[in-house]
DNA sequence: GTCTATATCGCGATAGAC
DNA sequence: GTCTATCGCGATATAGAC
């Protein structure tokens, strides 16, 4: 079902200039006087749409399957053209990636800023999880070396994930002082566990059954991760 | 460091007959007389180094980035003998993951019979990270179709999974019934959450970082697995 | 910057001698 | 059953015309 047959070309290209209202682009192009340059909105459109393309096939099939001529031919051009405007396939990857933190920034400012920290890091697990279920979430293989070395080279990448690691970081400070996450548990850990419930094969698991919607998928998961598989008392609240 | 030096070739085979005394091999050369028939213990012998070099590729780089080529080169042996056992790259992984599973099942079988079912379960996860962290436990990415094909094919595979499928159930439930394992959680999802702390990538996480040791970072994820993240009043026992 | 066509190469799998 | 040598294919990346 999924392959051979050629992929709508158009579709994708339109879809990125009216879709994605997440964060805000074409900043660069706005600034330079009034003429925001068509040609070079036509440009960013259409990397935005190879990098939506990236991403689906990367959520699909991962790194090492995803092949160069699938994502020129789900954008609709190519591949040469792909190549004149990331010079490689881990390139490809890595602007993925940098787009992805790009929206969980955005995803984190725009939590509402009355919610409780603890709430905050459900919120931000829920989100993750519905990426990977949606097949939004990519997936690098974390055993791939030239693409790691790729992307922690990558200062954009990387700074952003800093960014968005120490914002984390305060909320899980906070959910612990006031007493709603365990405080055994160092920060650190915390954060990492959070993470790897984004790539959590517990997911496929469960879709894989049928038994139950994305919602309910996610709402268990997060009980699992937060309350943890032994028995507890009645919660309080 | 790791890479394109030869890797002793010689010292793979020795290895498979003196290590690995987990599950009891040579039952078939053992009974057709007296007379093991030092041709087919040999053979044997050679398909475990194979399995066991299968084994640790799959768990350093996966099943896309191993090459058969490397699997030869550990094991000290032309590719095309390689293939004389099994006739695919494909076959090569089954016969890792069957060897895996009866691991599992000599792991299962011989758990103290007077432990609490909760421990059993622990022990088990234990298990399973312990093989992780030290690169024995091979990881199928799970997206790749015709290896995922294969494996369902493989009966002997498919019937061991749900042999120890099964005993690992029946500790859940038991687990359920004397109060120590959440009853709100449906077996399976537990089950499902078990396996998946397996391949859990928070282990690579707390690896890399390089502050804790094996063990360390196998009791933090039990304690974050089975008490969850969230506060808890401080457990009874 | 986009295209068609091609270079280059790594990898799974085989042929055929011994 | 083991080896050396090779095929065949698919994938990344590039050349060169427009």
């Amino acid at each position: 079902m999924p392959s051979k047959s050629a992929p709508a070309p158009a579709k994708a290209s339109l879809d990125a200039i009216s879709l994605n209202p997440s964060p805000p682009k074409g900043l660069r192009a706005a600034n330079a006087a009034l003429k925001p340059s068509f040609k070079a909105q036509m440009l960013q459109a259409r990397e935005d749409a190879i990098i939506q393309a990236v991403n689906r096939l990367l959520a699909e099939k991962g790194f090492d399957l995803m092949t160069v001529d699938e994502v020129a031919a789900e954008v609709g051009i190519a591949k040469a053209s792909l190549y004149k405007h990331f010079p490689s396939k881990e390139d490809l990857a890595a602007a993925a990636m940098v787009h992805m933190i790009s929206r969980a920034r955005y995803f984190l400012d725009h939590l509402p800023i009355s919610a409780k920290p603890i709430d905050k890091l459900k919120s931000l697990v829920r989100w993750m999880m519905g990426l990977q279920l949606t097949g939004q979430m990519p997936s690098l293989p974390s055993q791939n070396s030239s693409l790691r070395a790729n992307l922690i080279a990558n200062k954009v990448y990387l700074e952003g994930l800093i960014q968005v690691s120490d914002l984390i970081g305060e909320w899980i400070v906070e959910a612990q002082k006031d007493g709603s996450l365990c405080q055994q548990t160092q920060p650190i850990v915390v954060l990492y566990t959070l993470y790897s419930r984004a790539c959590d094969p517990v997911l496929e698991f469960l879709k894989a059954g049928g038994q139950h919607t994305d919602d309910e998928i996610i709402e268990i998961v997060i009980a699992t991760c937060f309350d943890g598989l032994s028995a507890r008392q009645p919660a309080k609240s």
